[in-house]
RNA sequence: GGCUGGAUGGCAGAGUGGUCAUGCAGCGGACUGCAACUCCGUGAACGCCGGUUCGAUUCCGACUCCAGCCUCCA
């Protein structure tokens, strides 16, 4: 049974879609003005194991998620640039698919952009001018008015009086209360804007995702995903504008993930403690990155460290020195019955990431039984079981080779010195002079390279 | 202050009303010319105080501390 925390009722539940065998799933994306960072790594990971995990399990998922490609942010940096908005978005949007690209992150299957929806979201914003739930400020702003909506603050438990008591937000002039948002934005002169019933102007951030997410998915659909920082008041605004504006529940499941932090620390630019997944891929190989976001539960907050990293780059060194040098097959294969129920039993309660690779790591000490024991087809037949539920966590989907040979390659040597020097250590061991074997095998230690012999010969790696 | 989540062995991080997490590190042994990889064995934990129970790290309550959100932010 498929069980998921769900951020509305605070409690996992037993998932049931609403159309049997169908999942359809809306994530919110990226506001494209800068390159993405470690933050956004995590949800997009997050969600792509979860997308791969319910296709797994025999699901067919319509995965949305939106790009943000016109707001205030965008509209700044590309002033503050000299370029138009258009390439801004380009620009960041091409180098946002290169980082998914990277990390293995399966495409969504529709990733609608604001500035291709401005048709629908008018046409919500005027739904709800004529149901009384938005009105038109003084200033030409269109706003939602927050009162009218009974259910306001369910997701994230907040009542309007203590809202309105600790009031932080900005008031507006024309507002009728300071908690009611944006929908619809007046243009200042110059800026990017498109025509509408009151006044040339753009999308509010939070209308956007009401208006591609009933466009895409129909008025009520399974699961809606975001960052940590979204449920208030981002998807509290959506619920509002979304239920008032169909009359019908907006989302069934809600599902948010944890926190990045660096250092222990709030990641935060203030602090200078951001890192974008490019500065991090610089260093690390991509695959890191990914088992270190897959190694916490997606909902837990999650440090973002060297030393971190060193240990995710550990954890997969003994996944890839198992695989290494095996025939293994790499697609078709049939987990058998006892791995495959425990890693589904640990992923059906609400992606329990962590404890499905324990079960992946109990494979690992199996081949490396059989291969102790020169069992080879018994060590393939696991090692291709291994592969395949790691491809469910969008893991162990490269040679052992390419990986335990990836890092630092700048500093180091090349691949043709390494050969050349082995061979020559070879040849010193075989004439018993170990003396200079062990010089050879120290230099490449300095080199950052780890030798490891065997009966069928040395092989390498890079040090992590 | 309000709302959410958390506190597990040296570190990371799952989980469970009474019995193994797992990875890294440690210790003992095997393999090795010596290493590395690997295998076998092994020590070590559940914030604090009450309650429920034959028995709680696990359930309930209080407390302390930590984090996220409440302002643009994944």
């Amino acid at each position: 049974m498929l069980q998921v925390y769900n951020t509305l009722t605070k409690r996992k539940e037993e998932f049931q879609p609403i159309e049997p065998g169908k999942i359809r799933m809306y994530v919110c994306g990226i506001t494209v003005y800068d390159y993405c960072h470690i933050g956004h790594a995590r949800v997009m990971v997050s969600f792509d194991v979860i997308t791969r995990y319910l296709r797994f399990r025999g699901f067919d998922v319509t995965y949305v998620r939106n790009i943000t490609d016109v707001d205030d942010k965008i509209i700044r940096r590309a002033a503050e640039n000299g370029e138009s908005v258009d390439s801004l978005t380009e620009r960041f949007i091409h180098a946002m698919h290169e980082d998914e690209d990277a990390l293995w992150v399966l495409r969504p299957d529709q990733e609608p952009r604001a500035t291709g929806h401005i048709h629908d979201i008018v046409d919500m914003v005027q739904t709800l001018i004529d149901k009384g739930f938005a009105y038109q400020g003084s200033s030409g702003d269109v706003y939602y008015r927050v009162d009218r909506f009974a259910d306001y603050g369910k997701l994230t438990n907040r009542n309007l009086e203590d809202m309105r008591a600790g009031a932080r937000v900005e008031v507006a002039e024309d507002k009728e209360s300071p908690l009611d948002f944006v929908l619809w934005k007046m243009a200042k002169d110059g800026e990017v804007s498109w025509s509408s019933p009151w006044g040339q102007g753009r999308p509010g951030w939070h209308i956007e995702c009401s208006a591609m997410s009933t466009c895409c998915l129909g008025n009520t659909f399974d699961i809606h995903g975001g960052g940590p920082d979204l449920p208030f008041p981002h998807h509290e605004n959506e619920i509002a504008q979304s239920e008032a504006a169909t009359g019908q529940k907006y989302v069934n499941y809600w599902l948010h993930a944890g926190a990045v932090r660096v250092d222990n620390e709030k990641m935060s630019k203030s602090l200078g403690n951001f890192f974008t997944i490019r500065d991090v891929l610089e260093r690390y190989n991509p695959e890191i990155i990914r088992y270190l976001l897959t190694s916490t539960h997606y909902r837990s907050q999650i440090d973002y460290s060297e030393a971190s990293l060193q240990e995710a780059r550990q954890g997969l060194e003994r996944f890839y020195n198992a695989l290494r040098g095996l025939d293994y097959a790499s697609s078709g294969v049939e987990v058998e019955a006892a791995y495959l129920q425990r890693f589904n039993e640990s992923m059906d309660d609400d992606f329990n990431t962590r404890e499905a690779l324990s079960v992946m790591f109990d494979i690992v000490r199996e081949i490396n039984r059989a291969r102790k024991e020169e069992d080879i087809d018994r060590a393939q037949q696991l090692a291709g079981q291994l592969v395949a539920l790691g491809s469910v966590l969008g893991l162990l989907q490269q040679s052992a080779e390419a990986f335990l040979q990836s890092g630092m390659e700048e500093a180091g040597i090349s691949a043709e010195q390494i050969e050349d020097l082995i061979v020559q250590r070879a040849e010193a061991k075989k004439a018993r002079n170990f003396a200079e074997s062990d010089r050879i095998r120290d230099y490449l230690k300095d080199q950052g390279i780890i030798l490891n012999d065997s009966r069928e010969g040395t092989t390498w790696q890079r040090q992590g």
